[in-house]
DNA sequence: ATGAAAGCGCTAACAA
DNA sequence: TTGTTAGCGCTTTCAT
């Protein structure tokens, strides 16, 4: 059996009329007789007519599909975002193209090709960690195609970004560990190719400063999970010079910072600090309770898109660049003093 | 500034040939003469010519796109799915289409209408809690789209069907907290509506009557998440006869009888068991860290994917209805004896 | 080895 | 009020 579904044509021709007054009985165009409209329409209800977007897309030059690229899936803040996107999407009436990059470079790449191919309206994206030049972006620029950055941006593309406020995070949270007795605080981040590794980087160092505190190379680490936190912490844990607080870019490296201190029979929070940065489930499940930076991604998913589509509803408009940043909140437990 | 995206006419154009020699030397088509044929690869990939996919899919009447809905994304089992499904549509060349029901049948009912107008070539889905009828999908089947149903499956519809062994799973987890000694074991789980709870509810009961233990309809308890699970282990923990072990239907809700047990100062695994259902990443951030059937989400999500490429792929063939169990596995940490 | 032309499903300018 | 036709980007059959 051959793909049954209904054209226009088909409707035109078991009617005995032309395919444009198909069509414009569908489009329920003024200028035609109600009787041959209403005639129209019931048949096509009748036969479950539904028209065919590929084709709808080609003709109008605008296909109502949003492409997302995200690094990952299962990961709390990055579905989160997702969430929040599709709020948006299903309300504005776009349908969203999701592809993902595992962090590598290449199938980001990969996935903005298929984004132009597959002439989607605008693109979200938070970019790999791998990457480190733009040019593909850039295509998506030249070919007039809208780019909303959230998270982890890329300056060099002129484009909306929404991200969250990471260094007012970073630095909340570093001043919260200083000004509850803490001296020397380790600081474990990304790779700092990604802006918010700078960012957060950028608000521990100057919340260092602005204390008098002075900054300790050795306290920071390139170390951002859970399995390689476990022995990093341990060996700074073990040294002469211990840290008394550690500050981590997510929860999971935080989590794994706090399994190591409890290993070596540390006591949190009176002897050693940590704070992470996202607030997922697994911040309440831990024992002692995670204190952490709460970064809602669905509030970034939904404004990343709303920016989005407003983008692309005045595309012929002054590319007026839009910012929007997301507030964290510092959510102490009891992993601080 | 127009779409400025390059169109085989425009090759065509620049180098004085005709659009279908464009076109052969594009799909490197064996009848051409090697010098045209380079010349215009040179050219097409100087100008970042790029196929329209949407053109294409026309032609060829076959658009390369799956169809996903999912109840909700920020969710461990869903996202997991998701996940996997994104590896194997990946590696076979498929694009996504995501929609979301919201365990709403109205969204459920609008996304599968888009996806037969976006001429997608196959679906994948778990149904909304709130759907009881599924014409919409039997629309699916009428138009010639394969759909495979993963987790929350419908058996009205012939269909493809990935589920997990949530039976074998809760038999599994329960034989094992009997065999390491516990007698009173609670079971914490989800409204009997849903058909995993159904499954898992029978293989507990299974296991405790395959080794004589009486069942005490007190120690059953519909309690779902961490907020509710709290008070009510409480409770029980309080009370004259108290459990000796907890199995919960999810990680979030063991992860509440955790902290309860732990509140009371009970000894674990020693006086108090607990066992819950998911792994996810909390399941290993708690302390001590929690025993748990894992289901791989991931798992379902390629072998739904696969399932529904295969079916793509032959899709001539008899309707040969596949049904996929994933297998749990019980991981023992250390909330067990 | 290359070109002309039809057609996928739909819309819209132009005719009638 | 309705029909005819061109064209969106591409492939493919049939000519040349």
């Amino acid at each position: 059996m051959s793909n049954s579904q209904i054209t226009i044509k088909d409707i035109a021709k078991a009617l005995n009329v032309s395919v444009s007054t198909v069509s414009r009985a569908l489009n329920d165009s003024p200028d035609l007789s109600g009787a041959t409209k209403q005639q129209v329409q019931e048949y096509a209800r009748q036969h479950h007519y539904k028209p065919n977007l590929l084709a709808l897309s080609m003709k109008k030059r605008e296909s109502k599909t949003i492409g997302v690229i995200v690094p990952q899936i299962i990961h709390h803040f990055f579905s989160s975002v997702l969430e929040g996107m599709m709020d948006v999407a299903e309300k504005e009436g776009f349908n969203v193209l999701l592809f993902r990059s595992r962090d590598s470079f290449e199938k980001e790449q990969h996935s903005v090709q298929q984004l132009i191919s597959s002439q989607v309206c605008g693109v979200l994206t938070s970019i790999a960690k791998e990457t480190t030049h733009y040019e593909h972006f850039q295509e998506l620029v030249d070919n007039n195609i809208p780019v909303v950055f959230f998270d982890r941006i890329c300056v060099d593309i002129p484009s909306n970004r929404v991200v969250i406020d990471d260094y007012a995070g970073a630095l909340a949270a570093t001043e919260y560990l200083i000004k509850t007795g803490c001296h020397r605080i380790a600081f474990f981040c990304s790779p700092l190719n990604l802006e918010i590794s700078k960012n957060r980087r950028g608000g521990y160092l100057d919340a260092l400063s602005k204390h008098g505190i002075p900054v300790d190379k050795d306290l920071i680490k390139i170390c951002d999970n859970y399995d390689e936190a476990i022995p990093v912490a341990t060996e700074m844990l073990q040294s002469e010079n211990r840290p008394d607080a550690f500050f981590a870019v997510n929860d999971e490296t935080a989590l794994g910072i706090l399994h190591a201190t409890k290993h070596l029979h540390f006591k949190i929070p009176e002897e050693v600090s940590i704070c992470g940065f996202t607030d997922g489930f697994a911040a309440i499940a831990s024992d002692p309770q995670l204190t952490t930076v709460g970064q809602s991604g669905q509030d970034v998913g939904r404004s990343a898109m709303e920016l989005l589509v407003e983008k692309i509803r005045h595309k012929g408009d002054q590319p007026l660049i839009k910012n929007k940043i997301i507030k964290t909140k510092l959510i102490v437990r009891e992993t601080t003093r």
